[in-house]
DNA sequence: TTTT
DNA sequence: TTTT
């Protein structure tokens, strides 16, 4: 419940390919970067200048793993999420704070490449959910700048690749109740 | 899921109170006629002109429960829903079209009113969920053009008032699993 | 100046070409239908059942010359405006009522079509603004359902087609004064 | 032009009085600390434990003059604006980043505070637009964590209280082509 | 670090 | 009438 409202939505291209990770109950927490670019008519010039803000994004549950398994360096998507500020212990003792967008289960995401790009490969190790036994060992890392939000996370130690192309995800749409 | 965003965001008024209805199983249904007002300065005379535009919302589950209780004619509220328009038969047997704010359990809905507003009386019956016994009935009513959209509606036979201020609604914050 | 808050914000597909209008004064005028797909699990089969909400846009200024310009029947594409509801008079003397996602100098269009796509010709004529000896004649042409907002729009005469891919359009993003 | 969306929307109240500045050429700058709240069930207990998320907001413009002239702690209010991270040196000579909510000519603010509150007082000092005479001096102070985005501020000298309550403010809205 |  |  929220008394109040908080709300971001974002249009990008993902910096690099989506770092996921594995609470020790085995959701899925996925990192992106997303850049949402800008031109501006400089005044003195007149020139068009890009400019481009870069968005730190956290996703949890359902969409985690949608984003997980088919986003890749480049993807362009649509978010929507809410911003949170989480403080974190700088190596100098010093209180910093890192800015995120979260997506959770009252988010939505909606991957907008063209049909048939789906669950292409990247250079990158496929991403699926760890097996049970995998889910232990280093989670409980210490949190840095790009820390966990909800305890520590484990790094998936393998995973079968992806299939084909997901239905676009959107929790809770389904099954509801009228 | 959604391959596609369909989203409205309003803020405004109440122009009566809220129309409470429900589903033969029990579901609240509540629809609202919602000013949001716009100035624009008139070209020819510089005249600053007030425009209101008029929307008709529908919210289903526990947003429209509250919706029911809380809200009144006049009440400033912040709602969150998807555009839907149905298709009905006029008195001509003509196609009609209506389009709709459908606010479900994806949508969101704030109370604006200062603090102490609550379950203020207003002239109209209080509405509460009816008893069991009384979702019977007339609940298939013919569809008109304020007509249901899934089936029709029972009227509530009677209900107890509400108490103090809810707490905001947005379904399923609760309860995350993370 | 708006005292409340009306906003629309869609993602979808052309279900045809625009339609390219112009105002007596030379401004484009574009009518555009998109479709925004959402699938629902159905209660009794379980099954994925596809559903289409079809939205009726218009759009006006240079957002709406872009839109004539580069989008096309089956265009995805990004739409941020007001809920409009106008109404007008039926064959038979009654009144209808239709509502529209007005996307004016406060609105925002995004293309979300991949690469190279651009001024792609699609079957129909070629949409460019007309000669000014061309804003006159019919453009006071009795508003019908689909009729005109303010007055009546003429339509192009000729015009000549597009070039290569435009810049996005956010109007007044330029020249902002800081 | 945006070659993305950038678009964040919140409803909250300040946890203190805004605080104005100007640049050089006397535009008004804003900072706001917005809370908004959310409450959610802790899974252990049951209970519901309530969560406030604060956000740096930084007006401008038009926009920014009325937030400063009738804003103040406590003041509930809809803002819409876009995301963006700025890098500042700490005093340690690294590098730090502060995200915020721009609120610019393309955003919107609306007050939520009900009718009659207006440019009521608060402790604080009234914040007018400065004479003229006072743009000048320490505007080019250095840029710390809370530092310009466009070169330095200048405090306002003095300036008028407000008067009665604005319109709302959304620039641009008026003197609309059509 | 992405996209056009 | 579109898209996947």
């Amino acid at each position: 419940m929220a008394r109040g409202v908080n709300k971001v939505i974002l249009i990008g291209n993902l910096g690099q390919d989506p770092e996921t990770r594995y609470t020790p109950n085995g959701n899925a927490v996925v990192n992106l970067n997303l850049a949402t670019d800008e031109s501006y008519k400089d005044r003195q010039t007149g020139q068009l200048v890009p400019k481009t803000e870069w968005h730190r994004i956290v996703m949890f549950g359902k969409i985690a793993e949608v984003a997980g398994q088919y986003l890749r360096k480049g993807s362009k998507v649509y978010i929507e999420g809410k911003l949170q500020t989480r403080k974190w212990q700088g190596q100098d003792g010093q209180d910093r704070y890192t800015t995120e967008v979260v997506v959770d289960i009252n988010g939505q995401m909606q991957m907008l490449d063209s049909r048939g790009e789906g669950g292409g490969a990247s250079q990158g190790a496929p991403q699926g959910r760890p097996q049970q036994s995998s889910q232990q060992g280093n989670y409980n890392a210490p949190a840095g700048p790009q820390g966990g939000q909800q305890g520590g996370y484990s790094q998936p130690a393998g995973g079968q690749g992806s299939g084909s192309m997901p239905e676009p995800v959107d929790d809770f749409d389904d099954d509801i109740p009228f």
